[in-house]
DNA sequence: CGTAACTGGTCTGCTGGACGGACCACCCGA
DNA sequence: TCGGGTGGTCCGTCCAGCAGACCAGTTACG
């Protein structure tokens, strides 16, 4: 159909765009400067007038972003008292560093090109700081990985708690984060190319490869086995994006 | 003041949250697809009611993006016929790809361990590909410097326009972007950190030297040189979070 | 050549979020 | 005990976004 052309080849024209209240966004702020330990458990905030007053908004706005953090159980709220930050482990909550669909707007090989650098020396990395609790994590999520038969939503969910975990071994949150929002480029094309039969196979596989070479502190095999990892995925989001140009 | 000490500790806590209309969202979207190349010249736009659609905004929404965009040259309009982009070359227009002040939210070591991985990735890779032009560009730029004097923030535009400059003769538009985000890192503190006597001088002498690699198509003196410029940024920023420290 | 289906252009009333301001009640240190 | 801090509540105004209706220009097709 020619009316959405350009729609077919530029999927990522399409999709929501981030919509955000500012009291969302203050919220977001506390929250990802308590994940990063810049706030800490115990920390008085700044009064809400002041706080208003540096953030550039209107007292409503930042006691309704304190409400939905007291809410969730990240800040403490006593009348006649300054907030506090609560006795809380965010450090495992995913931050988005980037923005919205930002790294969709960019080429596969400008992507492929970040992950080879950054996700490569983030697992090296992880090779030397990774412990032990986590090895066993690594492997219980492989065998969730075995037996999850042809559920393809599954397997994506245990894949990124995979990645995610080894990731997060590296030390350095921020190349963390970032190799996170590379991960998800164009997530929701290949949620189709994950469909395609025998692809769960090959990333079970790949994912084997990739846990023994850590369990052995292997480290150029782990880097090797995860650059066979990207290439995979390279080569399936090329496939699929010629795919959708010859339908159209 | 013991009323702001966590803003003293946490300087990134202050500062304007980014607030933006839905209307300036869909028009970055377009304007980062229209710069990374995905929209090209001569390219049709979908029809105003369509993009509502795919975007889920009202066609209101739409139009007022379109016409910022159009305002700008970027997107013609006319009336019975759909827009198209402009013919118009934006790949030199600075994109942020991380949330507003994402970066800020990192500890210095995090952000220094990105940027010794990324940054000088980018450089060396610049080293192979940067043309005579953009030479020629950088070694007007350090006149330009040494002819600054003591005007902080004109050396500070400058020196951002030196950095980005070698940035973007990478190859890789992603990779570029994310090290522009990482060269802003605590900017409204490191302006008081250029202002100290010697800190331009300094500065410019790591850029001659930079350049005088670029030159000779030495990668690694470029390398090297650039590892030191980023250790004197992250020695002279410690630094000056330690005298805020002591000073509250 | 006329017409229908597309396109952009204009306008209206409603809703929700943000704002500035005022005032109330609790907490704590002098 | 009191004053200056704090959080808690409420109100009227403004703006952005929305859905919808209608108008005018363009183009392809019969």
């Amino acid at each position: 159909m020619k009316t959405d052309g350009i729609l077919t080849q530029v999927p990522t024209l399409g999709g929501s765009i981030h919509r955000q209240t500012a009291r969302d966004a203050v919220a977001d702020k506390l929250t990802t400067l308590i994940a990063t330990g810049m706030l800490r458990p115990g920390d008085e905030l700044p009064g809400e007038r002041e706080l208003a007053h540096v953030l550039h908004v209107s007292r409503e706005t930042v006691r309704g972003a304190i409400q939905i953090l007291s809410a969730k159980g990240f800040i403490e709220v006593s009348q006649g008292t300054r907030s506090r930050i609560a006795n809380v482990d965010l450090s495992h909550l995913p931050i988005t560093i980037t923005s919205s669909s930002a790294i969709d707007r960019y080429d596969l090989d400008a992507v492929h090109g970040a992950r080879l650098l950054v996700e490569v020396h983030v697992v090296g990395e992880a090779v030397d700081k990774i412990d032990e609790a986590t090895l066993s994590k690594l492997e219980a999520l492989l065998e969730t990985q075995r037996e999850i038969g042809q559920d393809v939503m599954r397997f994506l969910m245990c894949d990124r708690e995979f990645h995610l975990t080894i990731y997060r071994a590296c030390g350095n949150p921020l190349l963390t984060d970032f190799v996170i929002d590379l991960y998800g480029y164009l997530m929701a094309h290949r949620r189709h190319a994950m469909a395609v039969p025998g692809a769960m196979d090959n990333s079970y596989e790949d994912h084997v490869a990739i846990v023994e070479a850590l369990r052995r502190r292997d480290k150029p095999a782990v880097v090797e086995a995860f650059r066979q990892h990207l290439t995979r995925i390279y080569d399936t989001t090329l496939a699929m994006r010629q795919r959708a140009r010859t339908a159209s």
